[in-house]
RNA sequence: CGCGGGGUGGAGCAGUCUGGUAGCUCGUUGGGCUCAUAACCCAAAGGUCGCAGGUUCAAAUCCUGCCCCCGCAA
């Protein structure tokens, strides 16, 4: 019966919490939480604990946030522990070949999808801003390559038509610290196998940046609704309006263009260029976007102001139909 | 001392540089119109210009201090 104590956790952002918390819960206290050092962060750029480090050390775990786990310093404090396992959650740190191989029964990484679905940076955006209506979270042994290795357990969920990236990954980090847990314990008793992910269906889903919320609106109205949902809270979605950026903040579809549902006035769009503004229908921005469909802006926000509603913003700016968004 | 934008009738803004009667669009209220639909026309009500102090004959506007809101920054 393998012996998986002493643990190192590794993890950074609220998403590992949940994880963290679960182990503790289960008697499994971590001999070590590694999560990365305080950052300047906020106006005033005031440093700032991660949350798991904030978490661990109001419990008074021990604590260690090296600015690269690479280095010799790091990696002798951890061997000198001989530990039994790593669980790692979203940490952002690779790890070397020196630090997969440490641990008597290897790293474990519990990731946000459906495996080979979605390996990389952010899985949970990436699976929502795809329109998936299913994602999940599952359990797998770390080798070099990014999210390739074997998987120990999963476990599904169906992700909700309005459901944020947000409120997803706050559910899915609650069903991943229960299926960390049922895997550490399954390990020990020793009736799990790894099972080598399909060679297909292989997706890769980068670290997003501030040029992923840009609107493309030539995409599907759905799809743009896919991409607002998938990046709110950050890094949100842009576009321009008169050559100054502007966030949408909330939204919806408001015809598909298929001709169902455009009975009532928005006909405009089967013809518009896309990101052309027709007006205001019920209270929200109607802007053409691809294959004739519509997207229903309800409140944006300029850089310095506040968001809102897109009456107001009309109002503010004066905004006409026929104006268009770049 | 990280950088930056802002606080003006109920809402969103202009006016501040260059001090001199408080302005626009929307909303509200009253009236009119009826193939203009983000409907239209006429009229009215509604503001200690974030707070405190200073300069000045005169401050939304210039100076000083403070409070509050927001963007960048992962």
């Amino acid at each position: 019966m393998p012996e998986l104590a002493p643990i190192l956790f590794f993890g950074t952002p609220e998403f590992a919490v949940p994880t963290l918390a679960a182990l503790v819960e289960a008697g499994r206290v971590p001999a070590r939480v590694v999560t990365q050092p305080a950052r300047p962060v906020g106006r005033g750029r005031q440093l700032q604990d991660p949350p798991v480090a904030a978490w661990a050390r109001e419990r008074g775990l021990e604590v260690a946030q090296p600015e690269r786990v690479r280095h010799p310093g790091f990696l002798e404090d951890v061997a000198a522990l001989e530990p039994g396992v790593a669980v790692v959650v979203a940490f952002g740190q690779i790890f070397p070949r020196a630090l997969l191989d440490l641990p008597r029964h290897g790293c474990i990484n519990l990731h946000a999808s459906l495996l080979p679905r979605w390996r990389g940076a952010s899985p949970i955006q990436a699976a929502v801003a795809a329109g998936d209506s299913r994602t999940g979270v599952a359990t797998l042994l770390m080798e070099e390559g990014l999210d390739t290795g074997p998987i120990l357990l999963e476990e599904e969920t169906e992700i909700g038509p309005e459901e944020t990236a947000d409120e997803l990954s706050r559910r899915l980090a609650g069903m991943g610290g229960a299926l960390m847990v049922k895997t550490l314990d399954r390990l020990e008793r020793g009736d799990l196998v790894p099972r080598p992910q399909p060679a297909e269906g292989a997706t890769y889903a980068p670290r997003l940046t501030r040029e992923s919320g840009r609107v493309d609106w030539s995409l599907t109205a759905r799809e743009i609704h896919d991409r607002l949902r998938a990046y709110t809270p950050w890094p949100g979605l842009t576009s321009v309006l008169r050559g100054e950026p502007v966030k949408i903040v909330s939204a919806a579809v408001l015809g598909d263009g298929l001709g169902d549902g455009l009975g009532d006035g928005l006909g405009d769009g089967e013809t518009a260029e896309p990101g052309t503004i027709l007006g205001l229908r019920d209270g929200r921005l109607a802007v053409a976007c691809g294959g004739g469909s519509v997207f229903g802006v309800a409140e944006l926000q300029r850089p310095g102001k506040r968001a809102l509603r897109a009456a107001d913003f009309v109002n503010g700016e004066r905004l006409r139909p026929g104006e268009s968004f770049s």
